[in-house]
DNA sequence: AGCAAACTAAACCGATTGGTTGACAGACAT
DNA sequence: ATGTCTGTCAACCAATCGGTTTAGTTTGCT
């Protein structure tokens, strides 16, 4: 059967569901990031867009390194192919009903061409 | 750019974050079931399982008909394939990564080939 | 040495989460 | 009619979350 209880997928999951976080995942996909270049666009305290980072950071979204007095940010994909590839599980389930809505639709159009 | 700001992305992945409903889905994906079976294997009471299942409504990921007494729920795949695609906008990204890692590795195996 | 910049850590706050219990409602059986 | 089964709702609780402010640390600049 499919795996659910996964400590893994509940911090990944749970660091995607912030917008927030999101946003910085978007930013440093265009590349690295000190995390006060992260914490610009925020609207709220340095501090406050701080923590948001170490989330994703524990979550494994994102590595870090020191630069002088910036600490600088790294996206992390492997996590995100983790959630992709538990996602992707459901695809044939998905796939099934959306070929049954075709279907449907489909008699649907039949029936209004005879009827 | 990567459209983060979703508050159906919200509540999708906060309802993913949880193992006990990760667990329904993957009991839902075998085929329809009332709240009783949901909530059986939960080790929970039985109110506590059925408000995980209100979430999961909530985020659209399960859908109820009542049939007598019982609610029967329904899988509602459609969300799972907007996360995964909401996802899979990184794909090209961690591709790249794994071909820098490859190539790291490759230039390693030179290196103690010919040093 | 002295000050500013880039962060972290800790204490605090209100709102939300995940769970409980107990009371209630609707549908079925007798 | 009474009781039972399935499920919701409301109240409550501790813990976590998302944010703040204040203080402290490390690094760089002059």
């Amino acid at each position: 059967m499919v795996e659910f209880d996964s400590p893994q997928l509940n911090t990944l999951f749970q660091a995607l569901a912030d917008p927030t976080r999101r946003g910085m995942l978007a930013s440093l996909a265009l590349g690295e990031k000190s995390i006060g270049e992260l914490a610009a666009p925020c609207d709220m305290s340095f501090a406050g867009a701080s923590k948001h980072v170490k989330v994703l950071e524990d979550a494994g979204l994102l590595s870090r390194r020191k630069a002088g007095r910036s600490h600088i940010c790294t996206l992390e994909a492997a996590p995100l192919a983790q959630a992709e590839r538990w996602l992707r599980q459901w695809e044939q389930f998905w796939n099934q009903r959306l070929d049954r809505l075709e279907a449907l639709i489909e008699r649907g159009k039949e029936e209004k061409q005879n009827g």
